[in-house]
Formats: structure tokens, C-alpha cells, sequence
DNA sequence: AGGGCCCATCGCA
DNA sequence: TGCGATGGGCCCT
């Protein structure tokens, strides 16, 4: 408990101050304030704030935050205007060839779970993490949630157990650590070990996570695309419900959907860091 | 079975 | 901007 404490503290030092950087970044952007003025907020000099970016996600700040521009989203949203139907025919030629975390799946029938998860027993740990600490879920048949901590550890798990509420929880540190592992090091993400992932939720709410699978790193689309994608068009806002729902966060990349303006619109872990996960993930493709 | 309410949307004036 | 249509989920009757 202690020494997991303390990595976690050490492993959290770039992310809070890549994450004090973008909440500045998003109070002061009508300012235009440069590199110098931003690693002086986070308390650092502009070689120090150069490192941690470096470090944390591969690329200069100026680059991270270019990335995160409202033009350079809606960039990405035109050069992925028929990224589903490209995705379709990959999905066609293997069947699980999703996402580049490559990750098999299976759905629990909702008469699995139909009492809000009753009967289930859903292990739980946490770990460090690029975003924060992180607090994984798991059944014996692979990941079931991924949420993740800001303040007491205690509202992260009361967050996951409100997804299922008849469901029991029991910490299980050893179980939900590989998926801890793997879900955040891109060179373990490998078609020939693929990681398991578990999605329970109504056949709607599943259909649209599916579909979140298909979207590749550094890629995004939009919520309307998506009810196109699944055939219900005008359901644009079920479908933004629905994605609020994803229990996996990350590993079910919910974060890669946009506004139609390509504005972020919302998340369910705070927006920024969705800012953070997008411009980390920036730094993946390079 | 059906009404009311919530929601990370969208398009149009 | 602001507003109304929209569809799914959940809770209540």
C-alpha cells in the first residue's frame, strides 16, 4: 500500500504538471502566452518544462500544444471523414483488429447482468498511469473498467461501483495489474497477445463502444458519425450518453470523439484529460 | 405500458 | 447565441 503509494507519486510528477500546463493553457489561450510564460506557471524553466514533455509523451510542448488546437482538431475530423468505412473493410479481414491497442472483446448479455451487475464480483486495483492514478476493473475474463483518481481513491471506487451497483467489488492488486501494464505502454500493444476486454452494458450502449474500438490512435470522429456508423442516424445524442457510460475508459477510446465543430464537448474525467490523453497520444504516432 | 427527466448533440434562425 | 428535436436509459406509476 505504502510503496504503491510512492510509486505512484513519483510516476504522477510529469502528469501534474503537463496537466497544470493545459488547465493554464485553457484559462489564457486568448492571450497567446508563450513556452516560457506556461513552464513559469507550472514552476519550472523552460529546459525543465521541455524535459518533462519530452519525457511524458515524446514531443516539445510547442508541438503538444499545437496539437491540441481547435484547427488541428478539426483537421483530423476531415482527414478522418471516412474513416469508418476504411475501418469496416480491416474489421472484415481479421475479426478483432481494432484500435491499435489491439483488443479482443466480448459482451455480457444483459441477462447477465440484468440486477445492475448482480452475481458479478469485479476485482479492483490501482496503478499509476500517464492520466493520474488510475483504478482498473477486471472479471476473470479481462478488463471491465478503467476510471481514474483525482482526490480520494475512495470516490474513484464509489464511481465504478455506481456503474453496477448489485455488483461486489473486492481489491485484487495482482489481477488488475498486467491490464494496469498493458494498457499504457503502446509497445506492448501486439496482435498476437491481445488484451481482454469485457463490456457490459445494454446492446445500444455496447454497439456504440464497439464502434469507439474501431477509431485509431490518434485519430478522432464525431458523436453524429458514430449514429451513423451503427445505423441510427438522428441518435447523435443518445449516442453521446451512451459514450458518457464507457466504463473503460482510454482502452475504449471515448476520448477520440469530438463535437461536430470539433470543439471537446465533454468527459467524463475531466476535459482535460482528454486534452492530455489527445496530445499524448499525438506524441505516440511520431 | 407509458410518462417524465437526464444527457459528453446537432442544425437552423 | 438560443432553441427545439432528438433517442436511449432509468425510475416511477
Amino acid at each position: 500500500m505504502m510503496l504503491a503509494r510512492t510509486m505512484n507519486d513519483v510516476g504522477d510528477d510529469d502528469y501534474s504538471r503537463v496537466r497544470d500546463a493545459i488547465a493554464f493553457m485553457s484559462q489564457k489561450w486568448r492571450a497567446h502566452p508563450d513556452i516560457e510564460t506556461i513552464a513559469a506557471h507550472v514552476g519550472l524553466t523552460p529546459k525543465q518544462f521541455h524535459d518533462v514533455f519530452r519525457r511524458w509523451a515524446g514531443l516539445s510542448p510547442k508541438d503538444f500544444l499545437a496539437a491540441l488546437t481547435l484547427d488541428h482538431a478539426r483537421k483530423l475530423l476531415r482527414d478522418g471523414a471516412n474513416l469508418f468505412d476504411a475501418s469496416l473493410e480491416l474489421g472484415l479481414s481479421g475479426p478483432s483488429r481494432l484500435h491499435d491497442l489491439f483488443v479482443t472483446h466480448e459482451a455480457l448479455s444483459p441477462h447477465e447482468f440484468r440486477k445492475g451487475g448482480e452475481g458479478l464480483v469485479l476485482s479492483y486495483g490501482f496503478h499509476p498511469s500517464p492520466f493520474g492514478e488510475a483504478l482498473v476493473v477486471a472479471t476473470a475474463r479481462g478488463m471491465a473498467g478503467l476510471g481514474f483518481v483525482d482526490g480520494a481513491r475512495q470516490h474513484g471506487l464509489a464511481d465504478m461501483q455506481a456503474r453496477w451497483p448489485a455488483a461486489r467489488l473486492v481489491e485484487d492488486q495482482d489481477l488488475t495489474a498486467p491490464y494496469a501494464g498493458r494498457a499504457f505502454q503502446p509497445e506492448l500493444w501486439q496482435a498476437e497477445t491481445p488484451l481482454r476486454v469485457v463490456l457490459i452494458g445494454t446492446d445500444f450502449e455496447v454497439s456504440v463502444w464497439e464502434t469507439l474500438l474501431t477509431i485509431p490512435m490518434g485519430q478522432a470522429t464525431t458523436y453524429g458519425r458514430i449514429a451513423s456508423k451503427i445505423a441510427r442516424p438522428r441518435a447523435a445524442r443518445a449516442v453521446g450518453a451512451a459514450i458518457g457510460r464507457n466504463p473503460i475508459s482510454f482502452v475504449v477510446p471515448c476520448h477520440r470523439v469530438l463535437g461536430q465543430t470539433g470543439a471537446l464537448t465533454g468527459y467524463h474525467w475531466g476535459l482535460t484529460r482528454k486534452q492530455a490523453m489527445l496530445g499524448w497520444e499525438a506524441g505516440q504516432c511520431m
